[in-house]
DNA sequence: TTGAAAGCGCTAACAT
DNA sequence: ATGTTAGCGCTTTCAA
């Protein structure tokens, strides 16, 4: 019950693996008949030809990993899946390691999937600066970067660029009178949430609204908004600006059980970050990130290095747009 | 600026390849100075051996795929976080595929991988029978099929057994002096929604409750519930039973935005597959699966089948727990 | 149109 | 303790 090599179907079909070879991968000119003959001889012993072998010979793997902080998270799901659809019209295979926001998992995975394991890498990184990839991740191999801006980081990139929105939602605020504006932060050092945090502080300095105080640092994951709620309620916080999705969702389920309505008791600026449901929308104000598209170009932009890598590096910057509660 | 092999180590220290695969692979006694002249030539060089040449050559990729029918599922995510930590003590990584509960995704997949592409499978199966896989899914892979017993199913199985909390459930509604119980189930051809469905219809015709009328077919993942709430509500249902947590959360969801109160204008019959935060769980009677546990065993038994493939078949059956709102 | 054969980088059996 | 070398299954160059 041994596995069928290229040898015994040539054996088999009367020819040499070369001609297997050429059938099987369709790569060269074969007459009829012997073509025939060889996909007979296949399909009666049922060959299937030896991936990792063929990979070892020409180096091409047909994976791509994909780095992921957090795959529970709406926006990465749907990064994924956008991802992989682009990647699989191609014939490439998407390798998803979550690492969970930590830094070390990060780095492990990179480490390992960077030896020979995938023909590129796509990276929603949670490090702070490309040096802690530089031993680790080698510039010959196509790396495209997503959502989060690594600094000094020499690889395309692609990032929706929230500040203009952000401006504008708490301009929005404090058109609609509220002063005193909280806000809860993700993981702190993450390139979206300083982006995030600056346009906040930014415009509240403008209006001289701005209170150190009526800042919370949160990780950009899940239950870490509980502990922030109340005391910015206590600070008599009329708006909150929550920093992304899935934090987003949590205050609004937390305020509504204490009940609390937002929309009508406090006013909530929060993300959007995919199509994905998610609860409360209406009630909200939103910024409203293009992650099917980010998804898509990074996916893209990959296949493109893949078949070029000599081409040169792209830094791409889509835009949120701000959305009023209605 | 080519790839240094274990060649180039091998003339740098001034000893064999053999030498040098010793010392890397840790699988042969090597001196103590020759260890050290090979070790510091790896890191000079910045050798890094090439997995796919090694995987080649031994057989072992090191992989395992993950086929998961829906990534943006916590229950999933859950289920994947946990096997992916078992598989890592090991040094396996994992590769997930998301088949979107669509048979042609899962069967494609699967067929992909299974060409040497990794060493095992974890199987969430969106198929209705495991002939679908006769002839992709060589019996010689190991292979552990997780939360849907797949009919005729040669592998390792692991599964929590929902039926009784179900049936659990249903009573604690009748009980409470419910008549008119709804149900929104799953995709049809999933052991799970079936079992499920059935523990409903069995208790209901014990009661002489059970109306075809009140039964609505969801698809397992979101944006289906919608639909269908209305049509129950007209049917004046006071409580109904909703087949996974997706579908849970976001009936919740929709209710409380019509004004409804689960738990006290409806009373609500839910799963909570996971530690994921999941809104609203204190105002429905939920039953609770087992879900990193499920995970946990899964991984392990992987790991055990990949060490000793003989070993013999498994079928388990965690348990579901009933918990009414308290 | 087809075939012979080199060789990808590594492991491991065997020789020294 | 270390080295020599066959060979994993395949692709592809070159020859016929």
């Amino acid at each position: 019950m041994k596995k069928v090599s290229i040898i015994d179907v040539a054996k088999h079909a009367g020819v040499s693996v070369a001609t297997v070879s050429y059938v099987s991968n369709n790569t060269k000119k074969v007459s009829p008949e012997t073509t025939r003959r060889v996909k007979e001889s296949i399909k009666t012993l049922g060959y299937k030809p030896n991936t990792t072998a063929r990979s070892f010979k020409t180096g091409k793997k047909h994976m791509v990993a994909f780095i992921v902080p957090d795959i529970a998270n709406a926006f990465f799901a749907t990064l994924i899946e956008e991802v992989e659809t682009v990647l699989a019209s191609k014939g490439y295979k998407l390798i998803i390691q979550n690492t969970k926001e930590t830094k070390l998992r990060e780095i492990e995975n990179i480490n390992v999937a960077s030896n020979g394991l995938v023909d590129g890498f796509i990276i929603a990184s949670t490090l702070e600066d490309y040096s802690e990839l530089n031993n680790i991740l080698p510039p010959s191999i196509p790396s495209v970067f997503i959502d989060r801006l690594l600094p000094n980081c020499p690889g395309d990139t692609f990032v929706v660029k929230c500040y203009d929105a952000t401006c504008e939602g708490v301009r929005h605020l404090i058109r609609k009178g509220h002063r005193k504006i909280g806000y809860i932060t993700g993981l702190a050092r993450i390139s979206t949430t300083r982006e995030r945090l600056l346009a906040y502080e930014t415009i509240m300095r403008e209006h001289g609204l701005y209170d150190q105080n009526l800042i919370r640092i949160g990780n950009s994951m899940s239950h870490c908004v509980s502990q922030y709620l109340p005391s910015l309620m206590e600070s008599k916080c009329t708006a909150i600006v929550i920093s992304n999705n899935v934090m987003a969702t949590e205050a609004m389920i937390q305020l509504l059980e204490s009940g609390i309505q937002p929309g009508r008791d406090i006013e909530l600026l929060g993300f959007k970050d995919s199509d994905q449901p998610q609860y409360g929308l209406q009630h909200m104000n939103l910024i409203c990130q293009p992650t099917s598209e980010l998804g898509r170009l990074a996916g893209e932009r990959m296949l493109e290095r893949l078949a070029k890598p000599s081409i040169p590096v792209l830094h791409e910057e889509l835009n949120a747009v701000f959305s009023p509660r209605r």
